[in-house]
DNA sequence: GTTAGCACTCAACACCATTGAGTGCTAACG
DNA sequence: CGTTAGCACTCAATGGTGTTGAGTGCTAAC
């Protein structure tokens, strides 16, 4: 059996109900729908084939319809019908964007506060992969005896900072002077290339030696073990507005997934394409988000470096308007972020 | 009419077992607890007393009785008996307090985590006020034509940062000397004393009247509007798991209030004294937590800089070991966050 | 002062009948 | 031959009813 014109507009009719509804859709329903018409029973008969192939599901005998994620899947492959924000709303996000704070986290943060304002469900935005950053600066500051703090600024003006020992009776001075020289040897140099600078820095230093090793490895340390601060989620308690939330152990199993910020990093992860990308329930790995979508972008920071921004919701989400708002803003957080360059 | 030895007794039996199994407790119950040698009459009419005096109040005519919120102010302040933690606990939680990352908001982050799983409860930590750390270390870095990332490093190796514009044509090395100036002119000063300091920067410096004033002007902003990252908040689902939240609502708003971190900053501020201090329901002003207690400690950053730690949980939290790890922590973070300095 | 006994209350639970939204099937219609 | 009206059937949801049991307050006896 082949899906007809017909059963394209009967399933996409169901699909929208339902995303809305939230409950089972009978054919009395569609068939009173502007734009279907046919009768409740030749809709059943339509329905009935559906349910065969696979797109339909029934709760029980005398319920309506639920559409399966295999249709969910055919919806946002060929019944999309992109819609377009109002420039009001555009205006009203991007002025959110900027706005705010004047550092990359401030506006990374506001960017998922509007994100799930704009779209009621809950948002999550992982920053670029430290390694692919460019580093545009290196200091170290002496905090006490015995440590310092190096502090590792990016071409897109992010701040990374860490303790290490130095050897004792190091003035203030040469302290200053190695940042100089770490900033002039690693300077315009990606974070994951350091390994290689250092080697040279080594062989070249043997005075620093220590010193220059712990940095190394603190540096390492870093790239290997992501911040847990690099993943930004907004709106978690908005999900459960929704229906399908309404048990308590539902929610608090979603919420224990939302705190391991590593599960939702593996989640979110996408190739590195722009375009944006949707999941369905099961298609993401993740069995505890196994009724949930996820919907991803990218956006740039400086010249070589992606971040992901995404929205997590119901499978039966407002896929036409989260993949707008996404796909505009990852576009605006683009633009911000290239300002900080 | 006063509460007696007996009526101390009874009423301490009836919260204990409130706070173990969230349903009211009737006269049978208590009486067969060991330490309690009386029949149900007996204790039937000591509970009448102590409703009539507040104490206690019963959902409904046939059910057993619950604590007010005068009772678990009694509780608090009169009954409590400290319990220790085991010393092998104690070494866990310190572990997993050092083991994380080596910066300040890795340990900060870390501690929030072993509250709320130490307590199974909400916890809250609050960095210390911005304006109370001493400026260690201030650095212009120059990110792209006309912006500079101006960083500051304080005694307790935070780092704070911002965006400044700067005047165009202004080298790497002007830059580099203005911030040794500043760092001079500034280190060892608690950071909401800038103003002054600034003042006869400003009058001798009237070649870089401008940067230094928008330098001034971003501190002085930052000192205002505390960061939303200076409340982390650690098992924000553990709620959940209780009785008082199977309403998903509640759940909802409850969570919603832990989103904004301005309330939460509110509700944990404190007088300066280290000690635990409880706020019960109503005590705290935030409608939307009123049926819960708020338990804060306080701990040092360096020498004269004090954060917040605190645990929500329901107003039936166990107490005795909500107190005993709070104190525990406030200590210990102290203690991890003075070898930073 | 304490306690046994007893009548009373009321939420919780199980049981049942009713209702209505929705289906599948069949037969009639254009 | 596709479409539709009609009808019997299913089943979750709703609401009423009776029963149960935990718990109380009161009284009278110890």
């Amino acid at each position: 059996m082949q899906l007809d014109e017909r059963k394209y507009l009967i399933l996409q009719a169901i699909i929208d109900d339902y995303i809305v509804t939230a409950m089972p859709v009978g054919s009395r329903t569609i068939s009173r729908k502007s734009g279907v018409g046919f009768s409740p029973a030749t809709i059943r008969n339509e329905m009935s084939d559906l349910e065969e192939l696979g797109y339909l599901a029934q709760p029980h005998t005398s319920a309506g319809r639920v559409p399966s994620n295999k249709a969910y899947r055919l919806y946002v492959d060929h019944l999309l019908k992109t819609v377009k924000l109002t420039s009001d709303e555009r205006e009203r996000m991007h002025e959110h964007l900027v706005d705010k704070s004047r550092r990359v986290d401030g506006v990374i943060r506001s960017a998922a506060d509007v994100l799930s304002d704009a779209t009621k469900y809950t948002s999550v935005i992982v920053a670029p992969k430290l390694g692919t950053l460019r580093i545009k600066h290196v200091q170290l500051v002496p905090v006490a005896e015995k440590t310092a703090l190096m502090i590792i600024v990016t071409n897109a003006g992010i701040v990374k900072d860490a303790v290490i020992r130095i050897p004792g009776g190091l003035s203030a001075d040469e302290l200053y002077s190695i940042s100089r020289m770490l900033t002039e040897k690693l300077a315009e140099k990606p974070l994951e290339a350091v390994r290689q600078e250092f080697a040279e820095l080594l062989r070249n230093n043997a005075e620093n030696r220590r010193l220059l090793g712990e940095a190394l490895q603190v540096i390492e340390k870093k790239l290997e073990s992501e911040d847990q601060a690099d993943v930004i989620i907004g709106g978690s308690a908005n999900l459960l507005g929704y229906p399908e939330y309404s048990d308590v152990n539902k929610a608090r199993n979603f919420l224990a997934v939302l705190e391991s910020k590593d599960t939702i990093r593996r989640v979110l992860s996408r190739d590195g394409s722009m375009e944006v990308t949707i999941r369905i329930g099961p298609e993401n790995q993740v069995p505890a988000l196994n009724d949930c979508s996820i919907v991803t972008a990218s956006y740039r920071v400086g010249d070589h470096s992606n971040g992901i921004l995404g929205i997590i919701g119901p499978t039966r989400m407002n896929y036409n308007r989260v993949i707008s708002v996404l796909d505009f803003m990852g576009r605006a957080l683009s633009d911000v972020l290239s300002e900080y360059k």
